[in-house]
DNA sequence: TATGAATGAGACTTCATTCAT
DNA sequence: CATGAATGAAGTCTCATTCAT
């Protein structure tokens, strides 16, 4: 069997030794890795095991399966980004905290080009997405406030606003990952002009 | 691994009885409902040959293998979508030549919209975009002449900027597609909103 | 199915016109030339029929079966062979008949070494070894004829030496092409030690 | 094609546990088994594993594929071989030391004359030839010593007689294997023939 | 708990052979 | 007779997952 159906993608235990975190880490890091340099074809428990110095056993501990892995990924690179762009709360417009969210975007999406494009697809797949979700419904609350400044224009419905922007942002950052760009600032920019032209922000920016 | 190592992903041979015209037929239409009903995972070359109804040796005649057929299956999308987004060239002005690409695009989508979001996919991974690069070429260079009229401002890079657009429009009419959502006009504008904005046209639009 | 067992390996009609000659003709020269660059392992009904530039249909109209074109084969230059070898009858004494068949087997060998000496393996495969029956029957007659001379020691079995004789001519001779030796004369030398020294002939060799 | 191309045909791991080993053995033996009861053609991954009583995963774990058993299979015949064949260089002369390496080679294939003459078949194809190199350097380094010592005229090339020695006691002893002989002497004197004959070696063998 | 040998469903692919045109 | 599209049995090989030690 490829993969069983209907099983839990949650982490098997919460690893209270700090042996066990690292083992954690250590699995998780590794599929990072070949999925950096492999791609989601080379991407195998056995593989990934034998990279992080575990029997496939341990893996197993610790999660229940190949899928299992993929969200623990998604759902550490997630907490990075989130964490970082929950900051743009604090901003007092909402365009500078949709500035905030972009440059967020960006940081994330240059740290680890190839990682963050494969995960971008994966969290697609409907077994993956379904653990995912809230994330995306923080990422859409998150947004749903900026929105809701007086500098924005009002949107005729938030949740696909929110949803297409998520998803320019991620387009035009997944494509600069593509062609190995490295310039923050020019990229931060051309996504501003996508993302304010589609709200319906007149005037310049910066 | 799924699926052998460089091997070549074009036909193998071009069907020169009308008979074969129809079994290769067949079985890009069985891949693509498959693609459909049952995304990525679910394709495989049993079942394509099954649902078209012919044999696991007659599909291994015409396609080298599992990406071989989505290749075919893009290019059959990418030659319909093709045709129609080169009457962009034919408006007069560059807006209204976005808008006709545009147009063409959400047509596209909005035709069989899981398939056409599956293929986006799939068309990123290297091996197959390979075999799509004139496709890309020929968008590219579309782009560039759109963007050359004069009602357009200047952008730093023109192949950047039809990176931009081309991915730009693909993620919010394929996120649309994943909504389910069917107003093209609805659409149109959006997509028309963050690709104005990106490229620095003021002004309203309808 | 691999092979279908039990069936016919004569050629499937005696070709009468000669437009059927030069086909099967040309099926056997292209199984020969894939033979000698791709081996046995790359040897297949439909490649020699592309490269005789024949249909595959066709090429089961002259032959039965894929052994059947081995066995023809085999036989095309066991004809070839024996035509030569058979002269050895007519030489005055048994050494002299040997030399002679020595003489044969070399030339035999050197005209297409990877050839012959790949045939030389198939001809054990029992379903070939029947069809050959007639060849192996008639060198052992020949060899018998030799060894009845006067000038050869008698043998404890006739039937044993004759087999004996075969193989050990093969072994070197085969060995010789594997190294790509082109010496005839030297060959010939080692191949009649070996021989004489066999049959228990003392004495000078030239 | 039958087999991958250009894949390692070395074991995949060495089994380190006790049981591994049992199951390394047994698939094995039953390769050997299949290669005498049913020949090369009827030597197939499956049917190995599942005479051997394991998985076919089981099977490709140990190995990478059908060639790579016949390697194996090889080295383990071979290793029983050269273990006897050594000691011929503990005897005082050439000509007993040459006994002794003809009755190894008696001994060894009269142990198992099927599988034996199929082996030594296989070793000569090139994929094949290529993992028993060793092997055959070391017989040509014995032959080598052998043929050092006074008791055997000097050879024009080293090399050349070695190929020559081991081809010619190999196609002997096969066609006797093949015969269904049993007698070791008689095998024995006919091979010493023909070897002593070959090096030039005069007077009365036994 | 950790280990890693074992499992086996299932995917991929070839090629000898047939048969409708 | 020739053609070449179609067939499908037979084989190869992988990898997610389990389980005895």
């Amino acid at each position: 069997m490829t993969t069983k159906k209907h099983q839990s993608l949650k982490p098997r235990k919460i690893p209270s030794q700090s042996r066990a975190e690292q083992t954690v880490a250590a699995i998780l890091e590794a599929a990072a890795c070949i999925l950096e340099t492999k791609g989601l074809d080379g991407l195998n428990t056995n593989l990934v095991a034998q990279r992080a110095g575990v029997s496939i056993g341990s893996l197993y501990q610790y999660f229940p399966g190949k899928d299992a892995l993929i969200v623990a990924l998604s759902q550490r690179e997630r907490a990075v980004f989130f964490a970082e762009a929950e900051g743009a709360l604090n901003e007092p417009t909402g365009q500078r905290g949709l500035k905030h969210l972009i440059a967020a975007s960006v940081r994330q999406q240059l740290r680890r080009p190839t990682l963050a494009r494969l995960l971008d697809f994966e969290e697609n797949r409907p077994s993956i997405a379904k653990e995912l979700a809230p994330f995306i419904t923080a990422m859409t609350e998150l947004i749903r406030q900026l929105l809701d400044h007086e500098d924005i224009p009002p949107q005729p419905s938030i949740e696909t606003a929110a949803g297409d922007i998520i998803a320019i942002v991620r387009a035009i950052v997944d494509a600069a990952g593509e062609r190995g760009e490295v310039d923050r600032t020019a990229l931060e920019l051309r996504v501003s002009r996508a993302l304010f032209g589609y709200l319906g922000i007149v005037g310049r920016q910066p």
